[in-house]
DNA sequence: TACTTTTATTGTAATAACTACAGAATTGTA
DNA sequence: TACAATTCTGTAGTTATTACAATAAAAGTA
């Protein structure tokens, strides 16, 4: 727990027991988890968490850097804590999201445009996984 | 509306008179349309048409390859009725989808990996566009 | 410490995108 | 024409997300 007060420090974020809880959450589980995972995994031992402040928190997350929102599931929004310049993956029959590390750092630069300021990219790719095609 | 007829069964869809509308819609106005854009612009025209068969036939569409499915946008599912490699721009502040063309093809290759079946890419920028900008 | 101000959290109620499904209309075929 | 298959429609859910007011906690000040 001490971690992730520190981490969130690293962001301007003040750190509140309930933005600790999440945050540390994110780091131990990289699972880019939606906010119902993130609500249903800390709601056993914070029963007086709500899922409204789950929202709010990765609100402020984003909003400071600490976390990316990923738009690679049309259902419901993911958060990666993982900032760094790579991919993900997202298996179209179980949904699941994993990261692809192995995409040649080049492709993450940004286009320079005249219409458009561009500052951010997200490359995703999606298929079956392994799991899912039986083998 | 003979274009999309014939456009549509290069896809092995079977051209209905909603299928076409939508087809052709979607090829004379390259604006990554959502599915209440299509409603809209298509109701005044077919009094009759329901939402449902706009989602019933872009999920058909997409199911045949005729068209893309965007996740760019996490409120709502965009279509896009041009299939090559390319990618796209979304404005944090308006929120319109833009082609972005200049990207090296080779950014859309499908990495190798022993873990999953890799058969889609999508590479996607935001930011602002100079119109929010206000120049 | 006590009191005030600010900030964060909570819970409820509303919104909006999407899905399920059953009945109506249309199309295809004999 | 008669029947079967497909497509379309409208309603009634479901689910993710947002708005917002009330409560609680934390920070600032005397």
């Amino acid at each position: 727990m001490l971690e992730s007060h520190q981490y969130l420090r690293q962001f301007s974020i003040k750190p509140s027991v309930q933005r600790s809880a999440v945050m540390n959450f994110l780091l131990n589980n990289r699972i880019h988890p939606t906010i119902d995972e993130i609500y249903l995994a800390l709601s056993p031992s914070m029963p007086t968490l709500s899922k409204t402040t789950v929202y709010n928190t990765l609100d402020l997350f984003v909003e400071k850097g600490a976390v990316r929102a990923l738009a690679i599931d049309e259902r419901n929004a993911r958060y990666d804590v993982d900032i760094s310049a790579h991919a993900h993956f997202m298996c179209k029959s179980c949904g699941k999201v994993h990261d692809i590390f192995n995409v040649n750092p080049t492709y993450f630069q940004l286009p320079q445009s005249d219409k458009f300021t561009i500052d951010c990219v997200e490359i995703s790719y999606s298929g079956m996984c392994n799991t899912c095609k039986g083998n």
